[in-house]
DNA sequence: GCCAGACTTGTTATCGATAACATTCATGCT
DNA sequence: AGCATGAATGTTATCGATAACAAGTCTGGC
């Protein structure tokens, strides 16, 4: 500030240069200015720089706060964020998705544009019907997390739904089973319809016929898939595999089986989809597909960072992101014990870990 | 702006108070404006509202990207800010422990002056040693969120581990149980700690002796705890009841507890800490202890805008928030059978949700 | 009829950094 | 010598909102 100048007799103008331009600044005058900023502790105002740049160095992210944040994925998508802007001046800014009601697209305009926030990055699931119309009004870069959204032109970046399903399906089918199970997520969400179709065409593509009473309604939670797979299991002649649309159900799916008197995987393959951080240590540990959640978040700050760096027009950017197939303790191949009925006690083994 | 001005005939100073206070501007002129203002499309710019009031309306969230924005925790406390800022004009701003560089004050304090941060939320464990220095170059109000830092003039709100703990063994105790293991959390945090004493002191005052070979370290992990617990449990006369730090752990216990045939909680009653949001779902339901996280964002949010809204000196605040004991279905009378040990088996029920 | 006091609106200056333009000074060329 | 060139620095204006102060208007009371 002016202290700097007064303090080496120069102009305000010329530590504002020494502080940024590397030319057109004398060797000297920087070192003296470099010297003075250090020992009169001075630092740049941003909120200054940004009202003359008119650029505020923040990435918004949008996001349903009663929904979404204390969700698992959303801490390790704004991990992945972070990353990227480590380096940068960037900052991230929450906006909640209900207390600033971002139905209203005026109200959503004004209030990135009252914060001078470069980019958005919408997170959450839902957010795909209502966001297009938004865009049209807003001239901001604007990237949707974790929905893909088809064709239209709005950027996302989501994970790969349908190969990722297609690996497990795949993988169950390789080790033998034929009668297998699908728990659903959300009917609202197009995961979960994604997920179902990979695996119904997955089975169809190598003859194997699909059971409709194997599929059903989870709605992501474990108490709801524990119930199915409850009824499921104590049926005669029950699947020998089942895959939940998520881990939690997983988790529900294997409690049911051991209450039951069933082993996993001996008795029954279970398998789940995100591979949260419990899943690895869960017993039996968890075959499960890995979400690249981080890499969203990686994506979707690169993406904007470009966007904002070029200024042209913005691109669109329509990507997946590949999945993982994490095979761990709870799949196996089919036992023959499994065909006949889930009444008979078994002995039971303690399990890997 | 200046367009609402010229459209209403207005100077730009009446525009603003128009937009803002209620008195010293007549009822008619306040309504052209806001008739003006929708009809343009207007809306205040923070950012030169900002530089003018130099204050930024910003609350500052330091927490560990690397080991904490992952955590379930840590969306709850958001949460529960956001819950006090929805009604004012304050937003949350990520500030990544890591990247940058909170250990050197200096920095730290530029950062936040640069960034006009009206308050700072420091969030994880292990950052109640460098703080007090820092605090002493920041003229900025700031609380610590989740560790009880004793008698510095620093500001935290924390969870009343003690009375948990307390509260938890004592239902133990009540239902009979005198046999009872205890799974330490962290090593480092404060957190296992104070419950363990709590533990301790509560069976020492009930005349209850502390088995020593019952308590050991799990690290706040499920695995770690299963391990654990398997030793425990294949042992002859083995405890009737276990709590472990948290809930995680007591996931890991009930699982070993299983695979050894033993049910929960006829056979073994297992007790957690925490609440994560899957207890209550889990089979059976754990019985656990409810940490207040959303509170503690409330509070520390409430405190900070109080204090800037005083802007007389900080009152420093110590506040322990009370845990609320959740008796679910893990824990009932210890039974006869138990103390016979481990390999018997058992016909097995199904279990309350 | 005139003025105090309340009410409403306008003017100027400011927050701090910096873009655009102006100025100074030294160097090298004809 | 005289002037063009360019490097280094200084001046002014600006981003947009608003605090502080100024001024104008209206009311009622003497």
């Amino acid at each position: 500030m002016d202290d700097i100048a007064r303090d080496t007799g120069l102009s305000a103008m010329t530590v504002s240069r020494a502080l940024r331009e590397s030319q057109s600044v004398s060797a000297a005058t920087r070192e003296k200015v470099l010297e003075a900023t250090q020992r009169l502790g001075y630092h740049v105002d941003f909120i200054a720089r940004q009202l003359r740049a008119k650029h505020a160095f923040q990435l918004g992210v949008v996001v349903s706060f009663r929904g979404y944040v204390g969700h698992y994925y959303f801490g390790q998508i704004v991990q992945g964020m972070q990353q990227v802007l480590a380096g940068t001046h960037y900052h991230i800014s929450l906006f909640d998705l209900e207390s600033e009601d971002f139905n209203d697209p005026l109200k959503c305009v004004n209030l990135c544009h009252q914060r001078r926030v470069g980019g958005l990055v919408i997170v959450g699931p839902g957010q795909k019907e209502r966001f297009p119309k938004i865009l049209a009004d807003l001239a901001m870069p604007l990237i949707v997390v974790g929905s893909s959204l088809g064709r239209q032109a709005i950027s996302y970046v989501a994970v790969d739904n349908i190969s990722g399903a297609r690996a497990m399906t795949e993988h169950l089918l390789d080790l033998g089973h034929r009668r297998i199970g699908f728990i659903q997520g959300w009917r609202e969400g197009r995961d979960s319809a994604q997920r179902e179709q990979a695996f119904r065409k997955t089975l169809a593509a190598h003859k194997v016929p699909v059971m409709e009473q194997w599929i059903g309604p989870g709605e992501y939670e474990t108490r709801k898939a524990h119930h199915l797979a409850m009824e499921w299991l104590s049926r005669p002649a029950p699947p020998t595999a089942i895959f939940a649309a998520n881990d939690l159900m997983a988790y529900g799916v294997i409690d049911a089986a051991r209450s039951l008197g069933l082993r996993v995987p001996e008795d029954l393959s279970v398998a789940g989809f995100d591979d949260l951080g419990s899943s690895a240590d869960f017993v039996p540990a968890l075959t499960t597909v890995a979400q690249p959640m981080a890499s969203l978040g990686t994506v979707a700050a690169r993406y904007l960072l470009d966007v904002l760096q070029t200024n042209g027009p913005a691109a669109v950017l329509h990507q997946k992101l590949p999945t993982q197939l994490q095979v761990r303790s709870s799949t196996a191949p089919p036992g023959k014990s499994a065909v006949a009925g889930a009444s008979k006690p078994k002995r039971r083994t303690s399990r890997r870990a």
